[in-house]
DNA sequence: TCAACATTGACGGGGCGTCATAGTTA
DNA sequence: TTAACTATGACGCCCCGTCAATGTTG
């Protein structure tokens, strides 16, 4: 961290666990920018920032549309940052539950499929111990 | 199914759940590839072509190197032909087992993953939550 | 001034989707 | 014969990895 309470992209990628084009990378998709800019041109990154990117990098596994996990955390963002009695946050809290609807949609998918994965290791598992202990040398 | 037991990669498709395309990139890759062709160039599934395309489908979600799923199910296929008293059996068991657990590591890691991204996703839902507590809150 | 760090730009590759064009099969 | 199916390219897209050439920071 610098003086400022700003991160270097650096910093980010280490903290987050993403690489430095992946950082850029969600930057130049809309993602997830940081706050500014040293006047050399350096991304600084705000505390906030890097918390978006941990985001996005937690939902990555969804795969969900670029779209969804956009507008999801951008919902999120002005939601912190509105007025709680603005007549928007009503419409924004229903967009929000509805990206999360499709996310956890997603999750439990990807749950399945992980149990099918993991069914289809048993099978191949129990054909190798099959082979190993029977004899029988079954024809076609 | 054709007259002679064999199938044809549009009934592949539609049984596996994977596309055309996928199904011909599969035997690109050395993955999966039909046991045989017609004289005019069709590809022809038999039955354990689809059962190993059926695996290959299920494998994907755990991402394993191709390496990986290729010798895994190859080891698999040299099993069930062998003689069950061949000293190469061992050899491939033991070889089957380093792939069953690497593959199984990746469940492992997948299911975090998973378990990340539902963490994620209920601090998303907190943080609307908040939102809407406090403003009913201010309301009240 | 130098070492460490960062910038943009461009090409590459995996895993297919998607034509386009043409041949095969029932 | 035609309708339905399939074959082989080839190009495109996404998500970055990986240079390359250059500039910035402390």
């Amino acid at each position: 961290m610098r003086a400022d309470g700003l991160y270097q992209i650096g910093e980010v990628a280490e903290r987050t666990g993403l690489s430095l084009r992946t950082v850029r990378y969600y930057e130049e998709v809309g993602l997830a920018a940081p706050s500014g800019r040293t006047s050399g041109g350096f991304r600084l990154y705000t505390e906030e920032d890097v918390i978006r990117l941990e985001l996005v990098r937690r939902l990555k596994v969804l795969d969900l549309p670029l779209e969804s996990t956009r507008e999801m955390l951008d919902a999120v963002d002005r939601l912190r940052e509105a007025s709680p009695d603005e007549a928007e946050s009503d419409a924004l809290l229903d967009r929000l539950h509805g990206y999360l609807h499709e996310a956890e949609g997603r999750a439990a998918k990807l749950e399945a499929k992980l149990e099918a994965a993991r069914g289809a290791l048993a099978e191949v598992r129990s054909q190798g111990t099959k082979r190993s202990r029977s004899s029988a040398g079954a024809r076609r």
